[in-house]
DNA sequence: CGTTAAGCGAGACGGTACGTCTCGTCTTGGC
DNA sequence: GCCAAGACGAGACGTACCGTCTCGCTTAACG
């Protein structure tokens, strides 16, 4: 019942094929940038033909953010710094350093932008992306309500809702960058009155 | 000194044509949305030449913005209500009403969609609709300081950015809505210390 | 050395559509005229994309030329009748007839008028059309110097250019009619002396 | 009853912008050919406005013409040489030199284009141009009537017609030349045999 | 070991919208 | 009322991509 078929028939997937389209889209992404990136294009590029594409992914942002996850690690590190404050720095200091990549900050502004267009892609964007650093973010607040130093006046979901907030907002409405005082002043205001507790 | 050419020459331009397009375009993105609003559908429904609008807009950005804008009042109320989490609450609850009128959360999310592709309408966007909401937001804590209640625990530009980016993150990515819970809890956390430490 | 390409890649170009196309314009040039004709009414005719036209076609003449070229025969007839007086009447009211048609005059004025804008054109208007015409009366006085009744006063070359010129300057400059007695006067210049010094 | 108002009213025609608009259809037409000479082109470079233009011509195809008839005198020479031979030797001569000079063979082929797309300027052109021509050769070949070497063979229409059917299938449809062996063999054909019964 | 069912590069196809161009008309204010 | 200026409705232009559809291969598993 679970599939009618023993086995597969018919020629296999090109591995090669797959790469190539893979690799096509993401240097094409970071020469034209994302909305001048077309499904010709990278079919061109890859020496592949359009169906091929087609048969595979969905959309063009499928492609590319397939692309683009292939090359960036998308887990984050949430190795234990002994308090919230210290982990919450840390984390807000690794989003800092991302930003200043080359090619980071038009490729998330893209994918957002995309995100709002396609209903289905936000889905995606949303599981493969923000869920997974959502889900990094909540486990470090798990382990200071352990650890007895969570920052007990906002709901865990608001804590990250805001933190996550400051980050896009800064990324797409205005300037995409996170100051050293900025880290400090987040580190207050969520962390340092209960740090102050003890 | 006061006009390069001592007088305006040649027609008018006509208001009647002008009112004409923003109306389609503003029903148009209503009915079918801003990715399938074109040009070209404006100008029909409009009774319009497609040159007019190229005449008169850049993009179908700058239309569709100007539409919107002049059925909207951009302009947003400082009333002051007494304390810093007074006037906060009622600038969140106004924003989360805001959200729950019928086609505002796929607009913002068309808008902000569209700023992220299009460096010149993103300047227009950030100066003509985020800085002016910017800039109430500020006047509040200004208010604030000068009462004596301020969030001093947080520089004002980034309070600023927590609170836009709560908004826009839940627009963009998540849930678009702002609960009561979370207007108390925003005001427990950047205005209640301070209060309660008075 | 048969074919640079080892085998014809990709789909065939659709007969189906070229027909649709060469119809519509066929029809389109006697209903409306040459002027009125237009590519984008041409593809809505034909019930095809504008660029399947683009991909075969230079122009709109060259389409309409093709589309005129597959009804009409541009092949003369060159019979011998005998003698050249006979086979320059049977040109002469071969073409005199033709003009009569329905259509022709109208297209013969519109291709011409064409290939007086478009240099392209008017190379293959000449080489497909008026070329042709052009050695079918070459071959008829070609047979009248071997037979030995050749106009000899006149060059060859500027024996058919003042009989195209006759034709042409009627159709395009005068009243598009060439009669009995014009015929016969033709023989009796361009022929009958050579006959009558026999 | 010849007109209702005894003077007219209101401001007189400029004839300084009348004389800017027929120098600037005429240089443009000589700069960039007939076809990409546009109504609009002609009142920048006048420095008038369109709706000047369209208030005393009908079409781009009359003010160009208009212009280069203020140009080029239409009339032409029909003094007498003695003989028909002579005359029309002179009559050819001066069409083949007019040929040579720049500019009349592009001129001449885009208003015979021009007639055959617009059946009022048709008339017109025939009428101001054509018909001008026309009755110069009439006149001579009237002359060799009275004179009585007229070519008895050929009716005088079809004599004209044949000569300029000659001219304009050169200049529309092959090489726009006319050699002194081709003026010799008309000559040959259509007066010598009258010049030999002499 | 041949049959057969995918996958593949290529590229033609019907569409749709783009932004530009020019048309001929209309409107304005100055002469 | 003529003029320069220029906005207007209209609509074709040629281009760019879309997503789909053949083509004639190549590549396997199946029978």
């Amino acid at each position: 019942m679970s599939d009618s078929r023993s086995t597969e028939r018919g020629r296999k997937r090109s591995e090669k094929t797959r790469g190539a389209i893979l690799a096509a889209a993401y240097e094409l992404t970071l020469v034209r940038g994302f909305d001048d990136v077309t499904i010709e294009g990278i079919a061109a590029r890859a020496g592949a033909g359009k169906q091929t594409i087609y048969r595979w992914w969905e959309s063009k942002a499928d492609v590319v953010f397939e692309a683009l996850a292939q090359k960036a690690d998308l887990n984050v590190s949430i190795a234990d710094h002994g308090s919230f404050a210290a982990d919450l720095g840390a984390f807000l200091r690794d989003s800092a350093i991302l930003l200043t990549h080359a090619g980071v900050v038009p490729t998330l502004r893209a994918l957002m932008s995309e995100a709002q267009r396609d209903a289905r892609f936000r889905r995606k964007f949303q599981e493969a992306f923000l869920q997974r650093r959502r889900l990094a973010l909540e486990a470090v607040i798990r382990r200071a309500t352990d650890r007895g130093d969570a920052p007990t006046k906002v709901p865990t979901d608001l804590c990250v809702d805001l933190i996550f907030g400051l980050i896009w907002y800064r990324v797409l409405a205005s300037e995409p960058r996170l100051t050293e005082s900025d880290i400090a002043a987040m580190q207050h205001l969520l962390a340092a009155s209960e740090a102050g507790a003890r």
